[in-house]
DNA sequence: ATATTTATGTTAAAACTATCACAAACGGGG
DNA sequence: CCCCGTTTGTGATAGTTTTAACATAAATAT
């Protein structure tokens, strides 16, 4: 089962440092900085250098001895390795707190992420616009997303609401769910899901937050916690 | 350098899969269901069964042979891991388009959560409230904290204000700050900080629509990707 | 030209995670 | 009370990710 070297699958944990590596591109860039080096992106990145020349050397060889990465070039891959070297159109499901924020945000527009249509089932929001765009029903979307040529969803809407709609754009050319919603939605295709889980970071500050008083407890306790259901 | 095994550091993955095995109790126990095995959590939540043996074992002996776990008591167990046992106070900084959306939403005080004030430096803002959450003027930030004995931070002001904020707050009874501008902020203290970072996310979500093609690139060339920077 | 410095790509080792496998403990039924 | 099926906790094993080391190549200085 052993895979040639160009077909290996990159592993996650190098696909999350991407962007990292993106933004950090991208302001040397603006400051007109030419050349940088691994150890200079392992300054200010806080990586190692040497996970950084072997995260790269997953993509391609895009260093030279002795002058280290041209900014201009790498930045230009490490767009078109994440899909940012073409525009893509998103629509928003749920115009409701959090996705009217999103709707209202320019951020993602600027990378090339453009909302193009917004949904909602809330017929008093249907008609409106955010930005310029509009709202529609939801029992649209598939039309709309199928017409426009459409890459990502976005999902903001109440979590017992989320398969369901979820499925229903499965069956459009959608290629990927950016889901807010705490819902872990399972389509049966080749769709990609990416989850905002917020309660979990939230949890996991949390957890931080509690470390101290946690191992004190256990230090008084000398050993394990164990329990008996009874 | 070695540490005895009580006081030995829970890994990051381990921590990371503790809300999903909170999440996943609590629906156990609003089904009624009382006992669970590591083989039945396995299926609900697709982790291995020996893993979540383990990573239960990272904090004591929760459960017993020949009868599994009792939902009520692991669900405690976890909850007061994660810090949830106690609630929590926090303020929101920046009631903007995310501010709000935040401030607005439900989901996080059914687990003690708390929004308790909110900052402003928009005067059109501050005295406004949400929610009946008072928007206060950012300069008073660090009274109210320490009056109020607030636990976590909200930061969702524009970037270029984050470390300023988050210099000025570390000197407070805060210990955590929820971070959801795309700057990663530096306190030097022991105060903890989780990035939400939506864009890295989003670029995420676009590397894994875009992964085929660039397997086709590869497949094209035969070989790695190779640059000269002249 | 040639030597020296810089810094990559890559191989090897170390550290960290996940899975396997099984003895030991418990529950339940006769 | 004892047997048998269940299921944990754990030590061993396998797999993954990170770090270290270095041969090699380009750039720069001499
Ligand atoms: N607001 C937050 O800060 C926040 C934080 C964490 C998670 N979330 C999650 O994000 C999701 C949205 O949160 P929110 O606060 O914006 O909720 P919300 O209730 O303010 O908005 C939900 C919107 O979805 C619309 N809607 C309902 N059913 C629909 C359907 N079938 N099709 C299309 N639209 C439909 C509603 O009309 C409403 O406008 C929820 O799942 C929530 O759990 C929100
Ligand atoms: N809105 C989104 O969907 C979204 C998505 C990703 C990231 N973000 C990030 O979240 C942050 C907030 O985004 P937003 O869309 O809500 O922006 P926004 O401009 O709508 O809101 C920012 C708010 O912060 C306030 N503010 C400015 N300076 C302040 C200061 N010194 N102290 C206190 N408050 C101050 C402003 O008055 C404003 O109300 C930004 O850093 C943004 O990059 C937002």
């Amino acid at each position: 089962m052993e895979q040639p070297d160009e077909f290996k699958k990159v592993s996650m944990a190098v696909i999350k440092r991407l962007p990292k590596y993106h933004q950090c591109l991208l302001n040397l860039l603006k400051d007109n900085v030419e050349r940088v080096s691994s150890q200079k992106l392992s300054k200010i990145l806080g990586f190692t250098a040497s996970q950084i020349r072997q995260d790269l050397n997953n993509f391609g060889e895009f260093g030279q001895q002795g002058y280290g990465y041209n900014v201009s070039q790498l930045y230009t891959e490490i767009s078109k390795i994440l899909g940012l070297n073409t525009s893509h159109k998103m629509v928003l499901v749920g115009a409701g707190n959090l996705g009217q924020a999103l709707a209202n945000y320019t951020g993602f527009s600027t990378h090339g992420f453009n909302i193009v249509a917004i949904f909602d089932s809330n017929p008093k929001l249907v008609g409106r616009k955010i930005k310029d765009i509009s709202i529609y029903h939801v029992e649209d979307i598939e039309y709309i997303i199928n017409e426009n040529d459409v890459d990502i969803a976005i999902l903001a809407v109440p979590q017992d609401k989320a398969e369901k709609i979820a499925i229903k754009i499965s069956k459009t050319c959608i290629r990927g769910i950016w889901n807010f919603t705490p819902k872990e939605i399972t389509v049966n295709s080749d769709i990609v899901v990416e989850n905002v889980h917020l309660i979990d970071s939230l949890f996991t500050l949390s957890y931080h937050i509690n470390e101290g008083k946690l191992q004190e407890r256990l230090i008084k306790q000398k050993r394990k916690i164990s329990l008996t259901h009874r």
